[in-house]
DNA sequence: AATAGTTTTGCAAATGTTTTCATTTTTTGT
DNA sequence: ACAAAAAATGAAAACATTTGCAAAACTATT
């Protein structure tokens, strides 16, 4: 029972031969006899030997490992693309060493040290904006960095992502040419989230552009939750003064808006017109289905993927990155003002 | 530029000390001199040196990371689990290796294998199914494991989580009390997924007890999807003869049928009554807001981490793992029968 | 049956750290 | 200023592997 865990040097035994063919076996199988092969992987499974990783990264061998920091994992959207960017990866014979940063840039340096600690083969991290002390440890290491979500021809290093500002942009336009005037905006905390901060300016400067501006007041800010936005947009809308189209951050925000326009029979998208971010899960079938701009997450997180195994097993060319361009949804929340 | 990644041996040169004194200064800075911890640091600072962890877990020193593997991250219930799992366990100094097998027991096992090679301080899967290499491989290992999200006493494991079938059995009882008696349940496939299964015993069992039970042709099977969902239940409330209570698996699953009521113009709860299992992020502010059963998601998983942590750093006591109990949410989406 | 060629195996050095034990340096008490 | 005790440091062995090189064991060819 207690007897420690076998190492390479118990199977040699058990199966007579040495440690380094044993080794062989395992890493260069052509180059063992068969019939010694078939000795040593008896042995294996009869002493349940399990090879030690860490023993070979110390020769210099990929671990087999790539290193994911997100903000949070509890957001669809980053679910989403946590998702696929780990399966693609698992295919391909990695897997993820995953931490969270709750959107503290700091912490953030701290995790990728960590995981430089653990040789990782390559990192990934979501958005363009990152402390000088980690894009200075990433950059000195030599370690293949991949930045997901974002997309920005200056970026230091290789992203995949979307334009986060287009899609702004593009939300901003179709509200602004639907003929709304009074325009609010729900968005979260813009610090240390260049996504949401691109995706507001993008509103912004497509409602400037038509001599438009969200008025002061209309400017409400809350976390990534539905019972935060359902809360500040009903406060909002029962004003006396009230805007007749609301633009969400995101698509959660945005059901949240749509859940208090509900309560309040404010009905929708005749009397307000809502717009979301994102097209998550479960947008498309809303009743009425919500009018989006379309981050695809499953898409990049896959390209993503691709790039970073790439990177690490220096296959040439793709090496700069890619846009994956938004694309606006119009469905049912959505319409001309009265 | 390319002078091949500082080890401990340049650090130690450039600090005019042995690399012992240097591996002390890491591990037990209290055992040297702090004149010479100021050199070290500095050393370490000018060539960019990052401690190899390999090199050490090597030694049996715990390397730092636990292994956790889910059937997928793309689902609310499970980006909450996880979230706050990997919170709790990065606070204690841990970072998780996570990989998804998509509700496939045999990639299950080849990950958690894969997991042992790299020699994770710990394990923590999701429900008690699992295969029996599986059971096997970690049992054998002296890896300590936890499983998530499900509780029984005779789990071969120690486990933290709830009682689906109580949870089931919950729902049941309450839309039988109703006085519903054309009851559809909304549910995933059952392989490979005890939770699942066992809500739909729970909710049979209930049935049951009251002499009820969920005709042929009401028992829809779908993937947790919102539109798959709204599909099945749009469908089915469309035929002449439909039930006046629908059962969901779970709210993503609930919420698809909510959507598919009010395109149909059903209202709810007045001619049906709707009910989920879990209690996601935005249930409770959805419109009508949710009937469901809590599974404390957040509470499970930091539950869990503290019991994974004490099981590895080897603190006696709670070392059994632990239920947390489900509680019913009467909300709005259910009523009695006309 | 002997030689050359090929395939298979083992030896020993190397990898980047930690740790035990011994040695050197510093501090303390007189 | 000196011995004894305490603190700080270094040398070398250990950890679980891989790998270059050479030796041994087979095959094929004559």
């Amino acid at each position: 029972m207690k007897e420690k865990k076998a190492d390479i040097i118990a199977v040699a035994k058990a199966a007579r031969v040495s440690p380094s063919t044993v080794s062989r076996s395992f890493n260069h199988p052509e180059l063992v006899k068969a019939a010694t092969r078939k000795r040593i992987d008896a042995a294996v499974r009869r002493l349940g030997y399990i090879r030690n990783r860490a023993a070979q990264t110390i020769h210099g061998i990929r671990g087999g490992t790539i290193g994911l920091i997100v903000p949070t994992v509890d957001h669809a959207i980053f679910a989403e693309l946590i998702q696929s960017f780990s399966e693609r990866v698992e295919e391909q014979g990695f897997t993820i060493l995953l931490a969270s940063h709750g959107y503290r840039l700091e912490r953030e340096y701290a995790i990728a040290r960590k995981m430089l600690e653990h040789r990782v083969d390559g990192m990934a991290l979501i958005g363009l904006e990152h402390s000088e002390d980690t894009y200075g440890l990433l950059q000195q290491q030599v370690t293949p960095t991949v930045l997901l979500w974002n997309y920005s021809d200056e970026a230091p290093m290789p992203c995949v992502g979307s334009d986060n500002y287009l899609a702004g942009r593009m939300i901003g336009d179709h509200v602004a040419r639907l003929g709304h005037r009074s325009i609010a905006a729900v968005f979260p905390p813009t610090s240390g989230n260049d996504r949401a901060l691109q995706r507001l300016s993008g509103v912004e400067d497509a409602l400037a552009a038509e001599g438009l501006k969200i008025a002061d007041g209309w400017r409400l800010e809350t976390p990534y939750s539905v019972a935060a936005a359902k809360e500040k947009v009903a406060r909002l809308i029962s004003l006396p003064r009230c805007p007749t189209a609301i633009v969400c951050g995101n698509d959660v925000l945005a059901w949240g808006a749509l859940h208090a326009l509900r309560r309040e029979g404010v009905s929708v998208p005749q009397d307000v017109t809502i717009t979301g971010i994102g097209d998550f899960h479960g947008s498309r079938d809303f009743e009425p289905s919500l009018t989006t701009v379309r981050i695809p997450a499953r898409t990049i997180g896959s390209k993503a993927a691709k790039l970073i195994v790439a990177l690490i097993t220096k296959e040439s060319g793709s090496e700069s990155g890619e846009l994956v361009p938004p694309e606006l949804l119009i469905r049912s929340t959505s319409g001309p003002t009265r």
